[in-house]
DNA sequence: CGCCAGGGGAGCT
DNA sequence: AGCTCCCCTGGC
């Protein structure tokens, strides 16, 4: 068990943010923590997350997060997860002091991190997100861990179905994931399995290259756009200067930003102010038109 | 049952 | 760049 205090750290914004589609939150979390003060905190709850091959139960507790992790583990794996390196409130401190706009939204999603999750788990997501909403993306990635994915027992008993690597999609048939519901959506991903395993892709070279270069790559599979691109960008590969447009993002930059969002204020922080902006949208007090 | 939207993308012009 | 049309599931 490892206790961090870590300002700009919520695990309630980071799951409600939806960059991790296997991040949850539990009961029996709970249960694993300290007596007492688990439920003194209004805001007390438990997650679970399973990040590659890992588990991990969490449990937020005011400025205090419980993590079921050893030391080790937490310095060689979470703190980076989380990306706990990186100060946030200074990109906060960033922010225009006359954009209203952006400063309600960071101090609404003052907590938010971008995670730095595994490449091939971001690219399948991020696939499957495409028209396509959060529950049911949720869903259709357990479905395709429940079935393809290996089964795994935490330190503390919990079972859990790790993510499948590429070799393990590569060779079904590209409809085979209809059954996981994932409907048209199948063949890409089995299409950018194939591409992995053969070799066509190497996700490790796209690891090691610039934002520009990695976004081109990613661009060359089937099924992935501007907008799943720049999602893998951020949320696995950890270029901060990517800056996803969806259809809210849009909504919201056509209402705030009539001259464009500025991208050159923000340059090489854009994809924290985008996920403050995003979890504004979706999660703060909606205004009039 | 029909209709339509849900964090786009491909394939045209 | 800006259009169609596409695909599937779930909710109404």
């Amino acid at each position: 068990m490892v206790t961090i205090q870590t300002e700009n750290f919520s695990l309630e914004q980071i799951w409600q943010s939806g960059q991790c589609f296997r991040m949850n939150q539990t009961e029996k979390a709970v249960e694993n923590f300290p007596k007492g003060q688990a439920t003194d905190s209004g805001t007390g709850r438990g997650y679970e997350i399973i990040a590659g091959q890992r588990y991990l139960e969490a449990f937020s507790l005011g400025s205090k997060c419980m993590l079921s992790c050893n030391g080790e583990e937490y310095e060689s794996f979470w703190k980076g997860y989380f990306d706990l390196e990186n100060n946030y409130g200074s990109y906060i401190s960033c922010i225009d002091p006359e954009d209203e706009y952006l400063l309600s939204a960071a101090r609404l999603g003052w907590g938010i991190r971008i995670l730095k999750q595994d490449l091939w788990e971001t690219l399948v997501s991020f696939l499957i997100s495409q028209q396509n909403n959060i529950v049911r993306i949720r869903r259709c990635i357990s479905n395709i861990c429940n079935q393809y994915g290996e089964k795994k027992v935490s330190g503390r008993g919990k079972e859990y179905y790790a993510f499948p690597g590429p070799e393990a999609l590569a060779g079904l048939h590209e409809d085979a994931l209809m059954e996981c519901n994932l409907g048209y959506r199948s063949k890409y991903v089995v299409r950018a399995a194939k591409s992995v395993v053969s070799g066509e892709t190497d996700l490790s070279r796209i690891g090691g290259m610039g934002y520009q270069d990695a976004k081109a790559e990613l661009l060359k599979l089937f099924g992935v756009g501007e907008k799943v691109a720049e999602c893998i960008c951020l949320f696995a590969l950890h270029h901060l200067e990517a800056f996803p447009v969806d259809t809210h993002i849009s909504q919201a930059l056509g209402k705030h930003y009539k001259k464009g969002f500025p991208q050159k204020r923000y340059q090489g922080i854009q994809g924290v102010m985008q996920q403050y902006i995003f979890y504004y949208e979706l999660h703060g007090a909606r205004e009039k038109d």
